[in-house]
DNA sequence: CCTACCGATCGGTAGG
DNA sequence: CCTACCGATCGGTAGG
């Protein structure tokens, strides 16, 4: 295997590079296209080192998604207890949402979109964990948008639609595009809001 | 390597065996977690045999795609030719979109949803080809709805978001769940069409 | 964290 | 479509 460039730029926690190289890499190439030599040298280290940081590859993996879903969580937790009108506080949540899907440098939370099925069983179990969060937090404000009538139907396939329009975003944004981050989710909240 | 447990029942085409077994397993272990020897068993064949029906792993990924998006858009534009009032026909097509990506059996599409990363630059084009046509059927239908103004916003956004609510639900949809693809494909036409 | 390495598995092939 | 096989690459490890 050939040297890294570079000794890396001594940084204050390697291991937490190492999970930004990885959450950059999955995202692109998938868990299972990303190999432990291509972390290694993104990474600026030799191919065996990883280990020392981690026991597995898919100790890596699941890192990534707990570290997105914690970081996430944080922010929209936060909003979600803003004193505001369901309707307002529901748009800056999605704003929120799109950011830590759609974001620069926010690679952590798609690898969890893209390669679900990558997790052992046990460690499905681990993130789920994280997951009912997420979704407990999001069946509140539409329980209360439906409340006020601002949202109809059963109340979680409004979620899940919910969820649909922002995570499939994912997947057709583009930085630099016709639409920006902001635009995109105020047409969003527009659209589900039905305003 | 073990022995295929059966010759496999006499069948007409192979071909199309082996495709739908791989379009099986891709959906469950993804493109690169699906091996050849995988495949070939649950073909009920020897490891070598698939390169004699394709040339390359890269071609079972493509074939797989090419035929989902061929079934699904026969599926869609016979239904999109019916002389119906734009929201009537917006709820047939929902109804078949969701069938071609939850239904028993179809795993063509979902596949492409899920493994598009995995296809090289060149088959990306191909694929692109075909799924090219489905956007510009539902953005006809989409323009067809604004135009009546049952759906608002931006129309290219407006579209992409109707792919999301739909593409969202081979996520979460599991065959015997609380709702039947039935209800859900009526739900999801009411929370778009915002009735 | 590097060095040097291992066994397993991978996609793919030649020849029949 | 089977048989027998190959070179490459993979995740991971022992010892320092």
């Amino acid at each position: 295997m050939r040297k890294p460039k570079k000794k890396a730029a001594p940084s204050g926690n390697r291991r937490e590079d190492l999970l930004r190289v990885c959450a950059r890499l999955f995202r692109e190439k998938g868990f299972d296209g990303t190999s432990i030599r291509d972390i290694s040298q993104a990474a600026g280290m030799h191919s065996g080192s990883p280990f020392y940081h981690f026991e597995t590859k898919q100790e890596m993996l699941v890192a990534v998604m707990e570290q997105g879903l914690e970081e996430g969580l944080r922010h929209l937790e936060a909003v979600a207890a803003l004193k505001l009108p369901p309707a307002e506080k529901f748009r800056k949540l999605v704003r929120a949402h799109l950011e830590t899907i759609c974001g620069e440098g926010h690679d952590f939370i798609p690898v969890m979109l893209y390669d679900w099925r990558s997790l052992t069983p046990a460690n499905r179990r681990r993130v789920i964990a994280l997951k009912d969060r997420y979704d407990a937090l999001w069946q509140k404000v539409t329980d209360e948008l439906q409340a006020q009538g601002i949202m109809g139907g059963d109340a979680q396939l409004a979620r899940l639609f919910t969820f649909g329009v922002l995570n499939w975003t994912a997947r057709w944004y583009r930085a630099g595009g016709r639409k920006s981050l902001d635009e995109i989710a105020e047409e969003a909240a527009r659209f589900l809001l039905r305003e």
